[in-house]
RNA sequence: GGGUAGGUACCGAAGCGGUCAAACGGGGCAGACUGUAAAUCUGCUGGCUCAGCCUUCGAAGGUUCGAAUCCUUCCCUGCCCA
């Protein structure tokens, strides 16, 4: 068992603000196991890496004995979260929302330990309220300290709507801190607000307030805007390796840094070369979410793909042809069958005309070709994406 | 409820009767250069059976040889007033 100062220090490590470590640090001398809420909304049906910051730091709390509480926020998904949105978010189905938690809860437990982990849906006290007690609810803040969020004040500044739920948001949020009796809750920077309307919650219950710990947002493959699936910029948990790997190689050296400290909670050892640090990088996220051994043929098929430019021996998806034969009807089919991803002719006929498309290491020019296509052909499609002819 | 300003492509934003598939910026994609990095330069960025054709400028009607642009009704949003 660990010095209380030593799981302190581990618990404090890679956060960008705890409200306050005093207070923490108060929480864990009494010995007794604490309650560590996390809530995740489930408005996309996957986890990717940027929610698996806060989720190691649950984590943490787990090895050293605490409760994690995982709320799936089924309830809170029907409003969304206004959190550093600058418009509205598009509301949820109920089927969306009941589907996107089961698998979130899957994925989570990539990272939590099941059996230590509390798992609650804020639907099961919120879709029993009344309306009366919504309205009492809604009483024990003030519209004041609703507007004081940044986001809300920047989109009142610039003339765009904020709608009457959106501010429900936090004060929802905030209730489940009361319902799970949370002594700790974590959540990313933007969180802020919400959290520390769960302190007040608790305090009008007569409860002993929540310490607030805020991850850094992880910023995704464009290396400015906060990972999420909706800008695309995400790589998802339960992605293939080869996927994993190859995203993780396209991030920027400075990006690298942040995934370091994030993701992996060590620091960049800057004597090393960039390459070779961020193949590093790969390997490590995609060991955590795969395997070693997937790691390292992840790791050796980009090389050969990539550094070696070998496509005879790289591993790609295989596609069978069907019944169009000419370049643009098989470009369209491997896009379609290799990567799940649809084209337009018109796309397809612009990568053609822009020189990215190559049939055996040969540009393709003509638009109208018919290959006499073999099998172990290779089609490169685009700047990163391979199939070959089965 | 009254007044007023608006709704244009992924986003922001021009256009205000023909030369508009719609300026410009951002984003995205591709090419060159590289370390599939960054930076930089270049091109592309509605769809199609692509030298042509089809569908777009909140929605539906109308005027006109011709509408994103004019008229009517409707829907939506901001701001000010009540």
């Amino acid at each position: 068992m660990s010095s209380l100062s030593d799981q302190l220090e581990t618990l404090m490590h890679g956060t960008a603000q705890v409200l306050s470590e005093k207070e923490l640090l108060k929480k864990l001398e009494r010995g007794k196991p604490l309650r560590a809420k996390l809530g995740v909304d489930p408005t996309a049906p996957d986890l990717h890496l940027g929610h698996s910051v806060p989720l190691e730091k649950l984590r943490q709390f787990q090895e050293f004995g605490h409760t994690a509480v995982l709320i799936i926020g089924d309830f809170t998904a029907l409003i969304g979260d206004p959190s550093g949105r600058s418009k509205t978010r598009p509301q949820l189905t109920n089927e969306e929302v009941l589907e996107n938690a089961r698998t979130f809860t899957d994925q989570a437990f990539k990272i939590l330990d099941k059996d230590k982990t509390e798992l609650r849906f804020n639907g099961d006290w919120f879709k029993k309220m009344t309306f009366e007690e919504v309205i009492r609810l809604n009483a024990r803040v003030t519209m004041q300290q609703m507007l004081q969020r940044e986001d809300f004040k920047a989109r009142i500044a610039a003339d765009q709507e904020v709608r009457l739920h959106e501010i429900q948001y936090p004060i929802v949020q905030g209730w489940d801190s009361v319902m799970v009796k949370a002594d700790v809750e974590l959540g990313a920077t933007d969180q802020l607000f919400n959290i520390l309307v769960g302190r007040d919650m608790q305090k009008s219950e007569g409860m002993e307030q929540q310490v607030v710990m805020l991850m850094p947002i992880l910023e995704g493959l464009d290396g400015t805007q906060k990972m999420s699936k909706s800008l695309g910029n995400y790589i998802g948990v339960t992605e293939p390796a080869e996927e994993m790997f190859g995203k993780l190689m396209s991030i920027s050296d400075q990006l690298m840094g942040r995934y370091y400290t994030l993701l992996l909670g060590v620091e960049l050892d800057a004597t090393q070369h960039p390459m070779e640090a961020k193949k590093q990088l790969a390997e490590k996220v995609v060991t955590r979410f795969h395997s070693t051994a997937a790691a390292s043929a992840a790791r050796s098929n980009w090389e050969t793909k990539f550094s070696k430019r070998d496509h005879d021996a790289a591993d790609m998806p295989e596609i069978t042809l069907a019944e169009r034969r000419d370049i643009l009807g098989v470009l369209a089919h491997a896009y379609q069958t290799g990567f799940d991803s649809k084209r337009s002719g018109s796309d397809l006929r612009r990568l053609i005309q822009q020189g990215s498309v190559q049939l055996n290491g040969e540009k393709v020019t003509d638009l109208k070709m018919q290959p006499d296509w073999k099998s172990g052909d290779v089609l490169k499609l685009d700047k990163k994406r391979f199939v070959r002819l089965k």
